[in-house]
DNA sequence: GTTCGTGCAAATCTTTTGCAGTTTC
DNA sequence: GAAACTGCAAAAGATTTGCACGAAC
C-alpha cells in the first residue's frame, strides 16, 4: 500500500483514500476493467464512492502515465496497471482481454523519421484458446 | 456504383440507395469518419436519412467484413473501407488518423498454436510529421 | 407477398461538466 | 489557508431498441 502513495507523491498528485484504492485494485486484478467495473468493485467498501471520482482519478493516472488507456473493445474504456509495452488480444466468444507478451522490432524502425510514436497499441481479436475447443 | 451493387449483391443484403451512398462515401474519403461525420456529410443529399440506418449498415458491412471498424479513439467508433491489412496513427494534436503499412512478420508467428487470430490492428499514437514542426 | 430495411421517438449507456463542500499538504 | 479532490445532480454524446411503414426481391 506504500507503495502507491510514494507512486502519487512521485507526480505531485494528492494522495487520497480513493485514488489509493483505485490503484490497489488496478494492480491485483488483471482483467483491463472499465471504469465501471472498477466502480463496482470499490463501491461495496465505500458506498459514498462516486464515478466522477473514478473517471477523475483514472484520468489523472493516465495523464501521469501511471497507467494505460485501452480502447480495444466497442463503447466502453478499459483501464490497465501494466505499463510495460505489451499488448492485448480480445476474444469475441468470450470476452477476455489478454495480455501478449510479443514485440515486434519492424514497426518502430520503419517509422523513424516519420511521426513521434509515444504509444504503441497492438490489438488482436478472434477466438482464446480456451473457446476454440 | 455498380461495384457496390455486386458488392452487397455478393453478400446476400438488399440493395438500398441509404447503403450504396454509405459506400460511396467512405470509399472515397480517406480520413475514417464517425458514424455521425458519415450521417452529417449524406444528410445534405437525402435530409429524411436517419441516424439508425447509418448505425444499421455499418454494422451489417462490417458483419460481413466489408468495412473495418477502429477504436482508436475515446468514444467513437470509426469506420474504415479500406479492409486490407495496414494500421493506423493517431496524432494527439490535429486529431488526424494516418494510415500505416508496415507489417510486422514477427507477430501472427509468434502467436500461432495459441488463440485464432482474425484481426489484428496496429495503432500507434503520438505527434504526425505536421505536427512536429 | 414475404422478407428485410428505413426512420422516428424513446431509451440506454458512457463520459463530462458545474458546483458546493471537504480533504490534503 | 490555498490548491486540489470528492461527490452529487444534471447534461452531453454515442449507440441501441421497439415499432410502424415502405422498399427490395
Amino acid at each position: 500500500m506504500d507503495e502507491f502513495v510514494q507512486l502519487l507523491k512521485k507526480h505531485d498528485l494528492k494522495v487520497t483514500p480513493q485514488r489509493l484504492e483505485i490503484l490497489k485494485y488496478l494492480a491485483k486484478i488483471k482483467t483491463h476493467p472499465t471504469a465501471n467495473m472498477i466502480y463496482s468493485a470499490l463501491k461495496k467498501r465505500n458506498p459514498s464512492l462516486s464515478k466522477t471520482t473514478i473517471y477523475n482519478s483514472l484520468d489523472k493516472l493516465y495523464q501521469h502515465k501511471i497507467i494505460h488507456l485501452l480502447t480495444i473493445s466497442t463503447s466502453e474504456m478499459r483501464y490497465d496497471f501494466n505499463v510495460k509495452p505489451h499488448h492485448h488480444f480480445l476474444c469475441r466468444i468470450c470476452g477476455t482481454i489478454i495480455d501478449i507478451d510479443v514485440d515486434c522490432p519492424y514497426l518502430e524502425k520503419m517509422l523513424k523519421g516519420q511521426h513521434k510514436i509515444e504509444e504503441v497499441h497492438g490489438y488482436f481479436k478472434g477466438v482464446c484458446k480456451d473457446c476454440l475447443i
